[in-house]
DNA sequence: AAGAGCAAGATTGTTGAACAATTCTACAAG
DNA sequence: CTTGTAGAATTGTTCAACAATCTTGCTCTT
């Protein structure tokens, strides 16, 4: 009895943990880097952005580097660290790596848990309720879900973080300041119909379907890039 | 032509850009880890590892974190960082990985390079050759070497450093200071036979030979954490 | 005018010290 | 045996200084 109040306790140490500074740092970073207001290719300069944020350099550079760790920036030895400018091949390494990560947990969902399944359904459905309320900013929160819940199935933490920083990557490259309704509303329509397939049981057109929307999305993400 | 030049050379970069000190620092703990020296659950003192290594501690600090974002050290905040520990459910949640990632690239073999396939025939014989003059650190060796061919076929760098991630902390949990012959010996047969199929042709075989021999490898893993 | 070489300025790499915050240790009290 | 507490030890964070490296702008040559 007693060891089951201490293993509960012991489930909500991680909301204890306080963030570092280093990790509030990087976080309001992220941000900028992902909306764009830090656009790719930009230096961010230790002395500016420190003085900016209030945090000394040491502090600063420990925040680099997790940003650096997501890819989301690139460090070059005494010259310091830059937004990453996505390139056509780093686009199609990240596809490369979606295409093996998601379609082989989108193969074992049969063996999935009902509960990483129901979320797959759950982030379609917040698609189409965004959709339905023309809040496109939904749909686009549904479609990172969506994936997200693929990866999901396969019950691996570990493979969950390197979808993840996948997932962050995509967003700098797919900077979707603009246009990003007609991107969603198609790519809802994939989605929808992953899960047809997956209620009637067939699997491995679903995977194929997936495999087929990875195509579709790889190339809207590069023409996206060259256009800019 | 001078954009040829220009580009051979730009392959050497990588090599002329010298390792900063944490990165040189976290190549020797590394080392450390991994051959058993530093053994799981120790905690690495700022001050004892900062004073024998000759380094600040700041920079150690970056060591320390490079090694973090790499599983194999765990950082509780204000209390320090130790060697990771891995438990039953780690090796679970790595070769639940592994078996996305391997089977996935695999499954595509007929779509890979030719350099990408012909260097998993070619791990496999590095470690038959090993295993014919009893050098059993080479079929170690090759076993490693085998599987990181197999992710190569998916052709993503991205893909690669997550799955060369999964490797060393396998090789933390497997502590190969001893028994390491009759296991690898029995890995061996497994790499064999799996690309005897894909000689045949037989590709989707050759998956299902993998993803047995990753059920029958994590098992191994796991007793051989509870032994310890 | 174009390019090579060079010196000054700016930025990053690394260290050491200092102080705050937290944890660990040892011992006393109940 | 557990609880509480003071002090020691360790980590978290910042700052300042100097070395190493890169960038910039200038001069000189052709």
């Amino acid at each position: 009895m007693a060891d089951n109040v201490a293993s509960t306790l012991a489930r909500g140490k991680a909301d204890l943990e306080r963030a570092t500074t280093a990790q509030k740092v990087a976080d309001v970073l992220r941000a900028r880097v992902l909306n764009g207001e830090l656009a790719p290719g930009v230096k961010l300069s230790e002395e500016a952005i420190g003085g900016a944020l209030g945090v000394s350099r040491n502090t600063l550079r420990e925040a680099f580097r997790l940003l650096t760790h997501d890819r989301l920036l690139v460090h070059e030895h005494s010259r310091g660290v830059f937004v990453r400018v996505p390139t056509k091949d780093d686009v199609h390494d990240i596809y490369a790596a979606r295409r093996i990560i998601e379609c082989g947990a989108l193969s074992r969902w049969d063996e999935a848990s009902d509960e990483a399944k129901q979320a797959v359904k759950e982030a379609v459905e917040f698609g189409q309720q965004g959709a339905r309320t023309d809040n496109w900013a939904d749909v686009g929160t549904g479609n990172i879900r969506f994936h997200q819940a693929i990866t999901r199935l396969a019950g691996s933490e570990r493979l969950n973080e390197d979808a993840d920083r996948l997932y962050a990557e995509v967003r700098l490259a797919f900077q979707m300041t603009r246009e990003t309704r007609q991107f969603y509303e198609r790519y809802l329509q994939w989605n929808v119909k992953i899960v047809e397939l997956l209620n009637k049981n067939k699997t491995q057109e679903a995977v194929s379907t997936l495999d087929e929307y990875f195509r579709i999305a790889e190339q809207d993400v590069v023409t996206h890039l060259s256009a800019s």
